[in-house]
RNA sequence: GUGGGCAUAGCUCAGUCUGGUUAGAGCGCCGGCUUGUGGUGCCGGAGGACGCGGGUUCAAGUCCCGUUGCCCACCCCA
């Protein structure tokens, strides 16, 4: 007995097999739905080089988990009175948008002209912990690379939107803004270039902290009352109901009139009118919710932003939006760019809260019994029969237990069918096939026992 | 990085405020009733130095200080 910890490192979590079944059956339905538009599957590492990823999110940067150099290097480091950076190499990969730039940007001519991908794996961040937040967690992304018509955006959201309602949800939004949009207010209420994105992280939370919070929080971050006085009321006038039907077209036009004014401005609004008009032929038309407010963190997006929640849970479900700067960090060619990623952790959680899973989690269709040592080679022969038969078979795992014994474990993993094969059955040539719900056995011959028994399975599931 | 809450059996938790004989419950686990047959039922059993360290006291699961871990909120984010 020794004092270790048994429970994963902070912000880890293990899953058991119920779990994976569930997370499986999530995975599953969200790549059925990207390949059914066409997305490419693309793998790239869970670690990248540090200075792959340093320079592209903006503060969130102290979150990416930095991994130590090894050795000489780490020696040789740790004379020199080194930064935290000076001692990493390399990370684990923050999300899967700037690795696929970086791949983009090193294979982009073995791609289509417009390449769609899809990726689903874990990513890292160094975050505290707390509901709905982990520091493994999947994210599953689509992305269009080599497009800059609006087509791409509709088409992202929509793969989203697909897969949530595939998942059973129906009463989600999604709030989209633009970057554009948000600069050209800013630049009409004249607030410099530097203190915008402070001024978004105080826009963006409108549905945590009110109007009023708001205002506060652009005074605190150093606006001028003028600023603020002309930028609350550009912003407000998107304002609208945040239930469907959504007057997307008019809540623009509403906004539109001052903000074409500015070059970005005009662009936003160009751009935002395309895609509502686009999105109404989609399946993410019903859910499209224009929402000024909405700001997003990240420093790479250059035009739409998108963000999924639910009223039910506090965070989003799901965020994109179009980056068409990004892969010109890693090469000198302009690639215009837009993907959308889903927070699956969160959707899980949410479907776990909601009761939502009503999957088969049975181990397998049938248990093969063991009468004891001399039976074993035939309950061996017996679950290969089933298998080849395309059951899924298990075999009892000791060959000295009871039947009592036997059928207990059966039951415990939910199995519905036993396999019996002893005394009896040898000299009758049969195999006794028990329904563990019913507790009747029906014989099948031994000799096809794999045939007759998926026969008799497939006939009981009807 | 900041604030708050919690930590007792394998699990979920009572007991802590108002310190005092062998620390409880439900579920789970093991055995028996049931030597070719489970689930339900009845009977029995195992399992805890109360997160860790220190202090106060005649006496600490209970009060105080520290520490670690987890959860929740903030920041920010999927």
């Amino acid at each position: 007995m020794t004092d270790e910890p048994t429970t994963p490192a902070s912000g880890m979590r293990d899953f058991l097999p119920e779990q994976v079944a569930r997370r499986n059956h999530v995975f599953d339905i969200i790549r059925d739905v990207y390949e059914g538009y066409g997305f490419e599957p693309l793998e790239t590492p869970s670690m990248e080089r540090l200075s792959t990823l340093l320079g592209k999110y903006g503060e969130d940067e102290k979150l990416i988990f930095r991994i130590m150099k090894r050795g000489q290097k780490l020696q040789r480091a740790l004379d020199e009175d080194p930064s935290e950076d000076e001692l990493a190499d390399l990370a684990l990969r923050y999300d899967l948008t700037v690795p696929l730039a970086r791949i983009f940007a090193e294979h982009g001519n073995d791609f289509p002209r417009v390449f769609k991908r899809y990726q689903i794996g874990p990513v890292w961040r160094a975050d505290r912990p707390q509901k709905g937040r982990y520091r493994e967690f999947y994210q599953c992304d689509v992305d269009i690379l080599g497009s800059e018509s609006t087509l791409v955006e509709a088409e992202v959201i929509s793969a989203a939107a697909d897969a949530l309602e595939r998942l059973g949800f129906d009463d989600f939004r999604i709030h989209t803004n633009h970057r554009k949009l948000l600069d050209g207010m800013m630049e009409i209420a004249g607030i410099e270039q530097e203190m915008r994105s402070d001024a978004l992280v105080a826009i963006d939370k409108l549905d945590k902290i009110g109007l009023k919070g708001v205002v506060d929080e652009l005074d605190e971050r150093g606006l001028s009352d003028d600023a603020v006085d002309t930028l609350m009321p550009m912003l407000d006038q998107g304002a609208e109901a945040d239930s469907p039907p959504f007057d997307n077209q008019r809540t623009l036009q509403a906004i539109a009139d001052q903000i074409e004014q500015t070059e970005s401005g005009a662009h936003a609004v160009s751009d935002l009118e395309s895609l509502f008009r686009v999105c109404e032929g989609s399946s993410a038309g019903r859910h499209l919710y224009f929402d000024p407010y909405l700001a997003r963190g990240l420093s790479y997006y250059t035009g739409a932003i998108f963000e999924i929640r639910s009223d039910d849970f506090p965070g989003s479900l799901a965020a994109g939006g179009r980056y068409d700067d990004l892969v010109g960090m890693f090469t000198n060619q302009d690639v215009p760019a837009c993907g959308f990623s889903l927070g699956v952790e969160r959707i899980i959680d949410l479907m776990e809260e909601r009761d939502m899973f009503d999957i088969d989690e049975t181990p397998a269709d049938v248990m093969v019994a063991v009468w004891d040592e001399d039976f074993a080679a035939d309950s061996m022969a017996i679950a290969r029969q089933m298998r080849e038969a395309g059951l899924r078979a298990d075999l009892y795992p000791d060959d000295d237990s009871g039947f009592g014994k036997q059928f207990g474990y059966a039951d415990e993993r939910d199995i519905p069918f036993v396999a019996i094969f002893a005394p009896d059955e040898k000299e009758a040539g049969c195999v006794a096939i028990r329904d563990m719900d019913s507790g009747e056995q029906t014989e099948v011959s031994r000799e096809h026992a794999g045939e007759e028994t998926a026969r008799l399975i497939l006939k009981a599931r009807d």
